[in-house]
This record gives C-alpha cells, sequence and structure tokens, in this order.
DNA sequence: CATGAATGAGGATTCATTCAT
DNA sequence: GATGAATGAATCCTCATTCAT
C-alpha cells in the first residue's frame, strides 16, 4: 500500500513532467515547425533542462509521436462536440478557425501538414497517423450513421465510412488552405463548406 | 551572329544546369523532405559540386522557390488536360495517383504538404504559394464557368470562383491523404471524390 | 547560502571559460591573424569543442569584441605604471617591446593594426575602438595635467588632451614600426622617441 | 626589328593588363579588406575573367606584392612634392586627408594596417614592405639633410636619418589615427602634428 | 589570349544527445 | 531526479584556383 502508494505519486510526476514537454513541444512545434524547433526550445518552454528532457523521452522524435497520441484524444473529443453542434458546416469551420489557437491543445494547421509530410519518412510516425485516421474516421462513421434523434444524421452504415473519408478531405483541405491562405474571405469559404457538407449529410 | 550563338550556347547551357539542380532537388526534398535533404545531396543527385550550385541559385530557398514556379506550369497544364478529360472525378484522382511518380516532373503529396507549412513561417515561399494558389484557382474557375460545348461546365461566373474553392480544398483533402494513406482503397477513394465533384460541377 | 555559493561556482565557472577562449583566442590572432585564425584553431589552442565556444560567444566578432574590452583594462593600467617609471621615454619604448610577448594578456602589435583596420568596415569594432581611444587618451591627458608632484607633468589643461594625442600618434607608429620592422635598432628608435617626448612633456 | 616591335606590343599589353588588375584589386582592397575581397571582386572590378587573372599574377598575395611595389614610386613621388610644399605640417597632414581617396593610386590607411600586419605572416610580404621602408626612409633623410637653399633643412647627416625615423612614427601614427577615427578634428591633430614636426625639423 | 564553369576544401555555426556532478 | 556543460558531426555557404573550350 506504502509502496503502491509512493509508486502512484512517481507515476503521476511522471505524467505531469511529460506533459510539461509535449506541451512545450507543441507551443514550440507550433511557432518554429518541427524542423527548427531545437530541443533547447523545448526545454526553455518547459522550464527544464535539455537533459532531462531525455529522462522521459528517448529523443525528438518519440515527442512528435506522442504529440500525435495526444492529439488523438483532443480530436474525439472534438468530434462529440460537433454532434452537439447545430449546424455541420460551423462545425467543420472550426476546423478552419481555431486550429492554432495560441495555446498548446491543438496543432496549428502547419504543423498538421508538417506532420503528415514527416509521416511518409518516418515509419513510426507514418504508423500513428495511419492509427488517428483509422479511429477518427470510424467516429465520424459511426456519428452520421446514428439516428438523427440522438443527434446524427441516418447515413446508412455502408455509406457512412465513405462520407467520413469525404469528411476528412473537406477537414483536411480546409488546413491546407488555413496554412496557405489564412486570411481568405471567411464567408466566402463559408459557402464552399456548405456545398460539400451539403454532400455529406445529404440523401445517397 | 557569331555573338548571339555564342550568348544562346551559354544561356541554353545555364538553362540546362539550372533545370539539372531544380530535378536533383526535387527528388531530394521528395525523397528526404525539404530539411533534411543537404545540399551535398542536390549536389550528388545533380553531380556536380557543392559549390556550383551557387553559381545557379542564391541559396536552398531559392531551389524551392524556383521549384515552386516551376510548378505553377505543370499544374496549368495539368488543368488544361482536365478540360479534356472525360469525367472530371478521374481527372482529380490523377491528384492522387500520380503526384510523386519516381521522376521529377512533380512534387510528391508529402513535398505540397511540408511546402505549405513552409509558406507559414517563410515570408518568400508564402508569397510564392500565394500566387501560384491564385493563378491556378483562376484558371480552374475560368474553366468551370466556360460553356460546356467547349468542355466547360457551364457554371455561372459568380459560382464559379467558389466552385473553384471548392475543387481546391477536394485536391489538397486528397493531397494530405495520399501522404497519410497512400494505400487506401482507390475504388472506396472515388466514390468519395465523385460525391464531391458533382457539387462542384451540377446545378447551384 | 548553499544557493548563492553555488550561483557563484556557476559564474566562476563561466568566467574561466570565457578567460580561456579569449586567451586562446588571442594567441591564435596574433599567430595567424584574425581572419585566418579558425574557430577551429581556437577550439583546440582552449581545449575545447568547437561548438563550445559558442555557449560563451555569440560568435568570432564577439569574440574579439571582448578582447578589445579586457585590452582597455590592460592598457588603462599600463598608462598608470607608466606615470611611476622613471622615464616617460623607457615607458613608451615598452610599447615597442612588450606588445607581443607569447602569452596572452596583450595585443600584438600586428593585431593592433588589424583590428584597427577591421574596424573601418566592421562597426561594431568601430565603437569598440572609439571607446577604447576616448578612454585611453583621456586618462593620459589627465597624467600629463596633473601636478609634478605627483607624478605628472603639469602640462596646462587645455594643451594636454592635445599632447595626449601626440602621445597616442607616437605610440601606434611604433606599432606600426614594430610590426614592421621588429628589428630595428632599439637605441635608434630610442633616440627618436626621446626627441618625440621632449616635445609632449616639455614647455608650451 | 619585327620581332621586337611584336614584343614590346606584347610587354605593352602585359603591362596595360597588369595594372588594370592592380588598379582593381587595390580599389577592391580598400573597399572590402585584403582578405574579404575575393578574387572575382577583383575580376569583375577589372572586367576581365577570374581566370585571366592568373595569367599576370601567380595568386591573389602576388597581387599586393605588387600593389606594394607600386606604391613605393608613388611615396617616393610624394616625398618629392613634400619639398615644394610650404610647410611641412601641411605636408604630413595630406597623409592624413588624402590617403583614401576614392581613386585607386594609393592605399587607404586601413589597408596600410592590414598590410603592415599581413608582413608579420607572409614573409614576402614582410620583405617588401622593409625594402619600402629603407627606400622611403632614406629619402626623407636625404631631403632632410639637404641645403635649405634647395628646399631642404640642412639636418646633419647623422641625425637626418634619425629625424626620419621620427617621420615615419607620426606619419603611421596618423594613418592608425585615420583609421579609428577619422573624424577627429582636423584643427586639433594639426596641433599635434606640428609640434612633433618642430621637433623633425628643428635644431639639434 | 581569354573565358567562366567547375572544383572541393575549408569556414562559421547549430543542435541532438550524453554524462559528470 | 535534475542540471547544463560538453561534444562533434553535420549544415550551408564561400572562394582561390584550375582547365576545357
Amino acid at each position: 500500500m506504502n509502496a503502491e502508494a509512493t509508486l502512484s505519486k512517481a507515476e503521476i510526476r511522471k505524467q505531469t513532467q511529460c506533459d510539461r514537454v509535449l506541451c512545450a513541444a507543441l507551443s514550440c512545434f507550433v511557432k518554429h515547425g518541427f524542423h527548427n524547433a531545437s530541443m533547447a526550445n523545448i526545454a526553455e518552454a518547459a522550464q527544464m533542462s535539455p537533459g532531462l528532457i531525455y529522462r522521459y523521452f528517448e529523443n525528438k522524435n518519440a515527442i512528435i509521436l506522442a504529440i500525435i497520441e495526444a492529439q488523438l484524444e483532443v480530436t474525439r473529443q472534438r468530434i462529440r462536440e460537433l454532434r452537439t453542434a447545430g449546424d455541420l458546416a460551423d462545425g467543420i469551420m472550426e476546423y478552419f478557425d481555431t486550429q492554432d489557437c495560441g495555446g498548446a491543445e491543438s496543432m496549428s494547421a502547419a504543423l498538421f501538414l508538417e506532420m503528415s509530410a514527416e509521416g511518409t519518412r518516418d515509419p513510426d510516425i507514418g504508423r500513428a497517423l495511419s492509427h488517428f485516421d483509422q479511429v477518427v474516421r470510424q467516429d465520424m462513421a459511426d456519428w452520421l450513421a446514428r439516428d438523427p434523434a440522438v443527434g446524427g444524421y441516418g447515413v446508412p452504415v455502408e455509406t457512412a465510412r465513405n462520407r467520413a473519408l469525404c469528411m476528412t478531405l473537406l477537414i483536411e483541405g480546409l488546413k491546407a488552405r488555413k496554412a496557405r491562405e489564412p486570411d481568405i474571405d471567411r464567408a466566402f469559404l463559408r459557402v464552399a463548406v456548405e456545398a460539400m457538407v451539403e454532400k455529406i449529410t445529404g440523401p445517397c
């Protein structure tokens, strides 16, 4: 019991420290980009020594891996919130608007793109992203298939996964746009999003 | 005449060398990513000494800038070809299929994403991409607005630009997918693309 | 107390390391010249890795800047010693004799000239040298103006600054000579110095 | 005769080309400093190809050597002109005022210092400077010793060489000043020069 | 003669990672 | 656990010099 409590305390500590690193790393990656953010930058942002980071993460790559994994939960939560939003177009526009909120809770569009590219080269990252997408798309499909009475769109199960893929294409298209044209006229963009959303939620 | 021929020869040489560098650089960037490809890599791929590259390009950055500009022409040409393609969905699927053809004629999806992210940090790249998008989207809009008799879709001019934005979102969404899930079931992906395309070419 | 001691230890370490770099750099600059001394040379002389130097100095330029500043103190001290020297001509001859003592405490004549030239091109160095000269010339003027009873020469204040300039011209002339003709007959040189010194300390 | 004429023509050509390089090099060295001026800079200034320079000079060092030699004549001429100047102080102030005349006929103060430092490291340059000084100082001595009736100062031969050394110290001191404090108050400087000159031309 | 493309070694600087304290 | 000094390989870029044309 005593031992267990001690261990637990240690584990909590570890978790806290990991979070601190992750949080700092995310904000550095967002600010400078993955390749230009140095471990020294991260250490400073996390208010710890560079050496200490290596107690919690094997190397720089492991940090990015952990960030991707952590994003999975954030994203699933966001999808759950999408369900309760009045309008899907609004919900999806959020992906354009909020993705680089100064805070550290979410990847910026640029970092998202950078990671996607990195996954092409680094198998670990590739796998992590693949898993991420798998889970997220299933969540989306489940939701689209759900009965409208409980906030779904009643899309037939067999189409739902395809519509989820449409959503993915749309959302990722939006992220690319956000990176390339952050000041695009929002109203104009929304019209485009609405058109696509109609197709996603519409009849087959 | 002689002088002209001499000058011309020198200019041809210069053009050839520039192309060699661009070609080599593109393949290195595609293979290793922009940040991980070193000038030494590029020099080796171009079969020249590192120093020589600097006779043709001011620095590493100038090389991607040139690549982006070169891509503009490739892309406009591709759009022109889209017009003659029987089916738009097929044409757009090409963006998924052909983007990292081993050769050096085209950016891979990953490099496209990387550049988009980079444009966020580097103003020169940002400007180049912005110009790229501007031109390409206008080309698309023009085409969508053209009369069906000449291979267009007769979309009202005022909607055409918005539909062009939809196409952009779709195409960039596809590029992200290509990077993250290169082995996705093509048929399944095509269904999604068709759905979106319908919206783009359909009635208002 | 403990914290204070720890901090102090770190600062001492930093000071020691800075000194080590400065010392090594000075000896490299003296031996090879500023432009031909590489950071690798300096690192080797300082028995550290090249990278470590950058923990203590922002770049190569910052090193000479620091050397110049350090020289200011050395020079002021030398001027103070001049006062107690029996004969000013002897004191000034020291500038010819001791300037490239093997050790690292002082710039060689050659490095002095090199820095003076460099100050023409690099504004930071220019400013550092300007400040150096300002302070040193004032010290000299103060001393010349001081009452002979306390080791001065009783030169009227209004002339003292001009006589200080004369001393500067003489000393810098000597440094140039040292660089160009290190083996000049000392006795012969001393005669010349004496002649000039007479003018500096003599009546108006 | 024909052969001789041809040879002569070739030699004239060679001389012209050498001069062009020397002129260009001097202006580059003055502008950028010896170490920062590249052969490419010089070639551009001389309006010839880099390769061609090597037909006339073995390497960069040989250029500086030739410049030093060429300066000897310029300097001797200047000394001859000094004789006719009404006032020696004025003549010497010229060394401060005209040394970096935009043109290429004369070394800037900075380049003079740089060369002096370089002579410390490069034996060839060292020898060239040594010879330069030898000749120049003898010219000065001769002049100081000459009868006032023919524009000299009638300084006893045995003192004249020493006074010439004084002049050298003064002139080189001025050059150092010019580099370090180009905007010094000229009137103030002249007072100092006058004081020293008095000693040089005065009675023993 | 003349060109200027080409070389490749060398320079300053950065940074992920380690390890003595 | 925590520090941060230390390493050293790797990066981008420059430039004196050569040589095919």
